[in-house]
This record gives C-alpha cells, structure tokens and sequence, in this order.
DNA sequence: AAGTGTGACTTGTACGGTCAGGTGGTGGAA
DNA sequence: TTCCACCACCTGACCGTACAAGTCACACTT
C-alpha cells in the first residue's frame, strides 16, 4: 500500500473525526500546533489540509481565533458529481438506467458550440432515463466526442457504469461546468419521468474536459425536482463546494 | 493604507491577464518560477494564487506540465453570490427591488429549523421583488434573525443594498449554503415575475452563517430561468466554484 | 523509421524559520 | 466591581531549501 501525502492523511482523519462528532458542531478544532505534533508534521502539510476542509465547508474561522467545526458533511468528491450510478451509490440508493436512443451523427449548433466541434466532426449521442431504487429521476442527453465516445458503443449501457468503463479506456476526465437552470418538461421528458407536461423540472447541463481543457462530453440533465437538488456551500475566504443530494 | 498580501497581489494580476486574453484560453500559464522572479516571491504565495485560480476552474493541469488557461471567467467572489445588488453591478446590470412586505413575527416551522430558532424567537421577515434594469427578474422571502433584521426597519430598503448596511452594522457574514431546485411559479410569483402561474422557476434556499456557524439569515429566492442561472465549476483535485450568470 | 533512454524542466510535497496581526484571558488600576 | 492594559497564544503570510515524481523533447539505438 503507498501512503498518501501526508496533507491528505491529515485531512482524511479530520474528516473522520468531524463525521464521527469526535470534533462536535460549533466545537474548535485543535491548535495548528497540536496538529503538527500529532502528526509529526510541519505547519505546511497542515495548513494545506485545513485549508481543504475549508473549502469543503466542513470548517470557518479566522485570524488568530481557532477554526470552528461547520458540518458533519463535506462536499462529494469529483467523480460523485459526474456520475450519477457513483452519486446514487454514495447516497445508499440503487442507481438504474435504460437507454432510449444511442447512435453516431451530426450534433445540432448548440452541441457542436459547448464541445467546440469543427464542421464536419461526429458525435455520440446517448439518451437515457436514470432511476433511483427503480424510480424514474432523471432524463440524461448525453453527447461525446468520438474519440471517446466510440468505446461506448460495444457496452451494454443498461448495466456498465460510464464513467467507470471510460476511465478504463484511459480517458482523461478532469474538470467539469455544471450550469443550473430550471426548464418545464416536455412531451417526452414528462412521459419518461412519469411527470405532467409542462411541470418544473431542475435542468443541469455539463460539460466535462481533459485537463488541458478539450470538451470531451456535454449533457443535458433533467430532475425530478422531488427527488434531487443541488447543494454549494461558499465562504468570505474560501470558494464554492457543491453537493447534489437527495429530497427526502 | 496596508498593500494587500501578495498571493492576493498574484492572483489578482493573473486573473486580470487572463481576462484580457494575454494568457490565451488553451495556452500555458507561465512557469512558477518564472512567477516567483517577475513578483519577486518565493514559491509559497505563487502557488497560493494558483491555487486560487485553480479552485475557481480559470485554470488546470497537472504535475510535470504546465498548468493550462480553461476560461475567461472566474467565479464570483463571496459577496456577489450573497447579494443581488452586488452581482447586479458586477454583470453590469442596474438592480432594483420593490418591498412587497416587512415586519417582525412567529417563523413558520422550516424557517425557524434552518435558523435553528427556539419555540418563542421572532424574525424579521421581507417579501421583495428584485428587478434587473427595471424588469422583475427574481421574489425574494426573507427572515433574518432578530438581532441582525432589527438594523433593517429603519431603513428604505428600495434603495440601500441590505448586505452593504449589514456589514457596516457589523454583521459578520461569512459561510453560505445554497440549495437549488426547480419549484413551479405560485400565484403570486407569476403575479411579481410576470409569468404563467405553474411556469418553471429556479429556486435558491441560502442558508448564511457567521464565522462561527450561527445563522443570520434564510431565504428563498425564486429566478426566472430565462434571465438567471447558476454554473459550477469542480475539478479532480480542487472544489467546486460556483457562479451565478445571466442568459442573454 | 520506429522505439528507447536520458536528462532538463516542472510541479507536488515537506521541512525549517521569521514576522505581522488578531483574540482572549488575566491581573492590576480606577 | 468595573474597566483597561498587557501578554500569551494563535493564525496569516512569506522566505529559502530540499527532494520526489511526472512530462516532454531530443539524441541515440535498433
């Protein structure tokens, strides 16, 4: 096993500590130096660490005070946000799919302009409806870039998670933009998810990149809005943090 | 006047560059050390400040390689996802509002659980329609906590931005937690916004705590999707940044 | 021509120290 | 008892150094 960085080491176990209420709600947490002896570490990898659960949100503070535990619930990692089947698997619920459409062609202009496509240049396009638990939640539309979407079309969708068989093939997902909106559900968005026609549905279109920033996938998601919402937890000093979670 | 520090300093002339398209989306961000010899810093505030930009997805890339320009546009700072006459400005746009109702009185059960309120506390409670040059663009339900509203009845809150007057009170905003989904316009919505009643609208619950996690405020705010939306961006290795755009 | 090293360059991680500036408790003065 | 000055402690910021690990281009070998 190779041990991680140290920085990582320390703000997985403050994690633990937090989630554990081992470090309580509205508690401080430990001095800096108190860190540094207990984990045999210089205030670099310390300060690196609480620097993360800052922009987590799992902590506040400021100058010359102790930082103060926030929340017991930290933002979800990356692959949480791309992947619906890792974000239903987190949450505890069973994450279902069945593929409506799948097949190569030509993108309309507002696909080839997010993927930042030539003139001639294909697409794979994927329309699916994704359950939680059975139920219908979301209506995925889903383009790539052939390059990467073309190892898609030996699968069965209905069972492979996405991003796990892409991630096999060695593509390079690194950084994503989720833009929100809400839109009423059309024709078929509300026969797919069981909703009525024209109802509000919360709309989140994506596009994921390499991390030199070429487009590799756009999408176009539509919720349940009584199933998912979206989370974002920002501080003065921090950025944002987001989480997608579930409507109980 | 103290000069700011210089991390801050770094980030601030990077993004500008970035911005202005010297650094050209696509292109390499110069070395960190080339940085450290043009602002004569040692290694720590450069990559503090791209760490900075890291998180709020201008840049990415990884080690051995250069890191690399992804956008233009930064998120927001703190203040602009708190405050619509901030972000108003920001986008170049005139805000405005018109108070539909304020006063002091008993919260209903979810505001006082998200205020974390006990069974007799008050809070001051505001109605108000937001305008973006003069065309109604979001209804905002607010309560604040009585030690933070009670500053707000003095006021004429048609023409003083509540979070400029807060933060000279003394109020210390610092961490805010942003739910969104998509709710169908009530009747009174449609009524305010100028839309069909049932028309599809972005919803945004904040929930703003000081820097000890006391809450000071909880809101609802509903936007029309065609004038508003929210894009987040996250990365393998750093967080989510969130901004709140206009559609054109 | 194609594959393979090798080495320069770059970023990631970590150490140590130093100073500035904010916070909060304590003890003495009024 | 109340108030205030002071001080110990803490975090923020920065410097210089060192080594590990990844990338890329170029020269060399096959």
């Amino acid at each position: 096993m190779v041990e991680s960085a140290l920085h990582l080491t320390i703000a997985t176990e403050l994690r633990g500590r937090i989630r554990a209420g081992e470090l309580p709600v509205g508690g401080p947490m430990p001095s800096e130096s108190e860190l540094c002896r207990e984990f045999s570490a210089s205030r670099g990898p310390v300060r690196q660490a609480l620097a993360a659960l800052r922009a987590e949100g799992l902590i506040g503070g400021g100058q010359g005070r102790r930082a103060v535990v926030l929340d017991t619930v930290a933002a979800q990692p990356f692959a949480t946000l791309l992947s619906f089947s890792r974000w239903a698997e987190m949450i505890g619920r069973t994450p279902g799919q069945v593929t409506q459409e799948i097949g190569v062609g030509r993108p309309g202009p507002a696909v080839a302009a997010a993927l930042n496509l030539d003139a001639g240049d294909d697409v794979v396009a994927l329309v699916r409806l994704r359950l939680l638990d059975g139920e219908p939640a979301m209506v995925e539309r889903t383009s790539f870039v052939t390059s990467v979407g073309r190892a898609l079309l030996d699968v069965d969708l209905d069972t492979v998670s996405i991003y796990a068989h892409l991630a096999e093939a060695g593509a390079d997902l690194h950084t994503a933009r989720h833009t929100l909106d809400a839109v009423a559900a059309d024709p078929r968005d509300a026969a797919l998810l069981g909703v009525a026609e024209g109802s509000p549905l919360l709309r989140e279109r994506r596009l994921a990149m390499t991390s030199t920033g070429e487009p590799l996938e756009w999408s176009d998601d539509r919720y349940r809005p009584d199933v998912a919402s979206v989370t974002i937890t920002n501080t003065r000093s921090a950025h944002a943090a987001m989480v997608r979670h579930l409507d109980d």
